[in-house]
DNA sequence: AAATAGAAGTGTATATAGTACATTTAAAAT
DNA sequence: ATTTTAAATGTACTATATACACTTCTATTT
């Protein structure tokens, strides 16, 4: 049957990671982005992104980029779109999927960081991207909206344990608007998947916040059961 | 710079089409699939699909596969997903981008169609398919139903002129679910983008249902500033 | 010409969800 | 004891979603 396949093209194809990061302290959601130490492009801001291999499914190959970037396995992460313009990369004709992926920024290792050459940059203040990176970072940043609102997503940027004015400030930073304090936390509570923690956030006020833990298992059960989790708030 | 790419391995890069059209008499959403005249999989059922060349993007080859297959142009179409496993082509290793499709049936010549070996199906119907097309199938299934709520896309899948019988009748084919009758016209029509012929359709009643129009001019304004077309109804 | 039949067309009351908004509470620091 | 700072809290109002049954029109039949 090999013949078949005789007169037909092959193309280069890449991954490419748009991995979001929040800081809890900055209240900014951020961009994991390479400056690249290498040619083409030297000293240029990029995605994380890599060749798909021989031996291994789109998925494996966007996990292997974000795990080499990272040293994180299990992470959030989700296939977006496929960029396939004939010119969109200058250097030869590569088509390219995209790849959204979520980290909480303290499960980073700085040091792996910094010998990939990896930094956050916030998103309010991104630098200009190689090729159609600002495309792909677009689409990634209107998905990551829809999705928050929808799906409990969002606490894969936060720590286990955060505070409610915490997952506020998370939202705000997402939808780059602020948000009513009272019809947050009622909306939220009201879905019963936050467990309050014996304990309190200390460092950001003197009466201090009570900690809560997202329960995914219940919010498992009731969304197996038709329950649709919902922050889309004022 | 070519030795930069010297070993980095090619891919076979396809786009397989899901083409929806709605038969306004059955009142059943049909999607376009190819009975295969050739091998491999001679006689099996097939997405409408082709590889992608040298000299064209993604989206090219979609529309390529799409006009060969319906001679038509300007249809609406969108990228999917792409579909990367390992073994998903038993012949060969073969990405595959899929791309959905919305056609109104009546505009397919059957000449064409035949040619092709292209037929209707019924969705609540739908024959065995080839490799992962029934999961290709599926997400743009629930794709079609998540865009028709928020995106007046359903009227592709209609004539020009249209009673609201039978645009409701095309939600509940999608939705898979009746739809309150009164509820339904009063949200259409309180968008006000529907325009009233004055010629009546008279084939399905003795009273006759008004013809409208869907005014996309009208729509495109109205979501220039701000606005959400919206039909998730009960 | 009156009666029939069959689908198109219509409105209101109720329930639910979304929104706007200001004061009290807790605890550390002085 | 007082001050200061951020966390925590509830209610009234508005808008949207939902449930639901009878009337109108007109071709066809009698």
């Amino acid at each position: 049957m090999k013949h078949l396949y005789a007169n037909i093209p092959k193309h280069y194809l890449a991954v490419d990671c748009i991995i979001f990061g929040y800081d809890i302290v900055e209240k900014e959601l951020k961009l994991l982005l390479i400056k690249r130490s290498f040619e083409p492009a030297l000293g240029r801001w990029s995605l994380a992104g890599g060749f798909v291999q021989e031996n291994e499914s789109l998925d494996d190959a966007a996990c292997r980029v974000l795990c080499t970037l990272t040293g994180l396995s299990d992470l959030y992460m989700e296939q977006l779109y496929t960029y396939g313009e004939m010119n969109r990369d200058p250097g030869a004709r590569v088509i390219s999927t995209s790849y959204f992926a979520l980290i909480g920024i303290h499960e980073l290792d700085p040091e792996i960081q910094k010998k990939n050459g990896a930094h956050w940059r916030s998103i309010s203040n991104l630098p200009e991207l190689i090729f159609d990176h600002r495309i792909m970072v677009d689409r990634a940043l209107n998905e990551l909206v829809e999705k928050v609102k929808v799906y409990p997503v969002g606490f894969e940027l936060l720590p286990e344990k955060f505070t409610l004015v915490q997952l506020q400030n998370l939202y705000e930073a997402i939808y780059m608007r602020p948000v009513d304090k009272r019809n947050f936390r009622k909306k939220i509570l009201s879905m019963e998947l936050l467990d309050k923690q014996d304990e309190k956030e200390r460092e950001t006020s003197k009466k201090g916040a009570w900690y809560y833990r997202f329960n995914v298992e219940k919010y498992r059960e009731l969304a197996r059961n038709g329950f649709f989790f919902n922050l889309a708030v004022s």
